[in-house]
DNA sequence: TATCGGCTGCTAAACGTTTAGGATGGTGCA
DNA sequence: TGCACCATCCTAAACGTTTAGCAGCCGATA
């Protein structure tokens, strides 16, 4: 291997200082324009690559944001992750991608470890799937590390922290209405723990639409997985005495799956002996047996709005830092975004499919 | 905030050298019990975080690995990620994810920045889902950075490099007996671009179990995404003057949702008036309209073996160049992997569905 | 000519670790 | 007692950058 070079080499080669060097590859001023030029041309002849390592430890601001997840293999992540990637590589930052989940479950060690390896790191932001311990988001404070929280909400003690949700209410509401329309009277919510907190919107808005509509509703919760969502599903038709809803509410994407495997299990024709809806849309949600009726999140372009107020507040902060202000991040409410839903409707809740002419 | 803190202080508040304090927390030996448990006690109280920046600066093993993608939409590529992040965490490396696609397609130059970047922070290893520029491989090789492919093979001119793939070839030849065996003669293989080397060959085994059943192929490409692939199918369609073939081979998922959109717009019915079948098996295959022929590429194990096979080599590295020798990463011929497919079959090569009586 | 200001570029210190090389004190042994 | 040896710990020098502080030079001005 050719011996790493540094900053030195390519002084003692241009015969310029390392000052000097430094100045004319940051494309700061300060540095005459023959200088620069030849700075530039010796560096690329030698093939010289600059340390990250050493320009952080001098201060350099980092240029990293870490995403943080909880391991479930739900479509709509790939979207956002599309969407948080995008504005990174414009603003130049690098991407690290952090599971929380040991096999697949939420581990609250592993949340603790990990936002401490985010620190060990200096990471200059953190963007959250899901609600983090008021602990872990204090920890970062402590050490001026802006998060958002993306789809999620801040924990309830700190409600000043920036996130950009889906407006999780309303679309239960804008489901209730459409469920009333079919009078549906049973219906029952098959979903995911509340540590996803747009659970909990889901749920209080299904549950005020259900009041309204005069029907019932239960409630039954699994992990956050097609696995235990069938489990569960299927122990609560046991409690039913095998009683269908009239419809059922997935949660999410992986909690649809599981509710299809039960349905096929027990040969269970959708609409015609329960119907189905679900939250979050997806690329072969058309293409089902039915197509199925769904709430469209707009998953990119969450990611790219959380990107985007992330590295808006990083830039904020760098800003002050210059400027010897105390760099805190600002936290404002503008940092509060919620976006909008649209019902998509399919045949699954027993509509007639409008795109398509039943052969 | 409170100051950061630094060895320094911890050193200063114990009563220790930074000597000490740094073998104490680092777990290494050379320090007595007692001050180790103090220097711990001390480290916890104050909250002192170590700066990773100056370990890496002093020549401490990098300990992130970074994963490449191209920006498809695609969702195997969630359970490779998975795979991977798994290990990863038992291996107590971080992953940084980089998509070298601009507006989810390839870019050349993305390419070249990103290794770029990746060689300034110096990172530990490198896990690609696309065959690099040589030249990319060249640059990782000369800073001793190992990398290997993941369902994709390295450029042609560096055969030894590392690589974990599906058996493509073989898979094809898989599909192709059971295409024979439907006796379908008008085949038509609707692909990805070659940068994804899985595509040369998937199309090389079709060709040749066509010709052993003495059927024609067409190869229509199309981009790595839905909409390109549903455009090439409707203009290739066209150029057959709308003349359906018997079975349709969608090279991934992507590309048969391309192909769903397409047969919607006709009111193909499938199998009836034209087949399909799929590479990569996806959750809910088994509950589109109709059920979906599929070869399983198993993408959780794939990714799990890749970050396997790297970080080994990652670790036979660090210890090579803990006994002073050349710290070259060693590829061997046991780091060429391969693992095999399976055919499931369901309903939409024109086979009976096996798990479902159909109403 | 003397003075000044504006560029340009230099030297050297600092960032927070790890570790080579050495000092110290205690123990075992002759 | 004197000596060798070991475990423990220390001092100080790196690692590769950035940048504060200063110096030299040039041309303009009085």
């Amino acid at each position: 291997m050719r011996r790493k070079l540094t900053l030195k080499d390519v002084s003692r080669e241009s015969g310029l200082s390392t000052f000097t060097v430094s100045r004319a590859l940051a494309g700061a001023e300060g540095v005459s324009k023959e200088s620069r030029e030849a700075v530039l041309r010796v560096a690329e002849e030698m093939g010289y690559v600059p340390n990250l390592a050493a320009q952080k430890l001098r201060g350099v601001a980092s240029s990293t944001i870490a995403v943080i997840t909880a391991g479930t293999s739900n479509a709509y992540y790939l979207d956002m992750m599309n969407g948080i990637q995008a504005v990174a590589q414009d603003m130049d930052q690098t991407v690290v991608l952090t599971d929380i989940a040991i096999g697949g479950v939420y581990d609250i060690g592993r949340e603790r470890q990990t936002i401490q390896r985010l620190l060990e790191g200096r990471v200059g932001g953190v963007i959250s799937t899901l609600t983090l311990l008021p602990e872990s988001v204090k920890r970062l404070e402590d050490w001026e590390i802006p998060i958002v929280f993306v789809d999620s909400s801040p924990p309830e003690e700190l409600p000043y922290v920036p996130s950009v949700t889906t407006d999780n209410y309303n679309a239960s509401l804008l489901v209730g209405a459409h469920l009333q329309s079919h009078a549906f009277q049973d219906w029952l919510l098959l979903v995911y723990p509340p540590i996803w907190s747009s659970r909990k919107e889901r749920e209080r808005g299904l549950r005020d639409a259900a009041a309204k509509a005069g029907a019932t509703i239960e409630v039954v919760e699994a992990g956050n997985n097609a696995a235990s969502a069938s489990k569960a599903l299927r122990d609560c038709l046991g409690r039913r005495g095998g009683r269908l809803p009239d419809i059922l509410i997935a949660g999410n994407n992986p909690i649809l799956l599981g509710a299809f495997q039960v349905a096929r299990e027990r040969n269970t024709i959708i609409p015609d002996n329960m119907a189905m809806v679900c939250f979050d849309d997806f690329p072969f949600a058309p293409y089902l047996d039915p197509p199925v009726t769904v709430l469209n999140e707009r998953s990119e372009e969450i990611g790219r709005l959380s990107a985007h107020m992330l590295t808006e507040i990083m830039s904020a902060q760098i800003e002050a830092r210059k400027a010897g202000k105390p760099a805190a991040p600002i936290y404002t409410n503008e940092h509060q975004l919620q976006v909008p839903v649209d019902l998509v409707v399919r045949r699954s809740c027993g509509c007639p499919d409008p795109t398509r002419s039943r052969s």
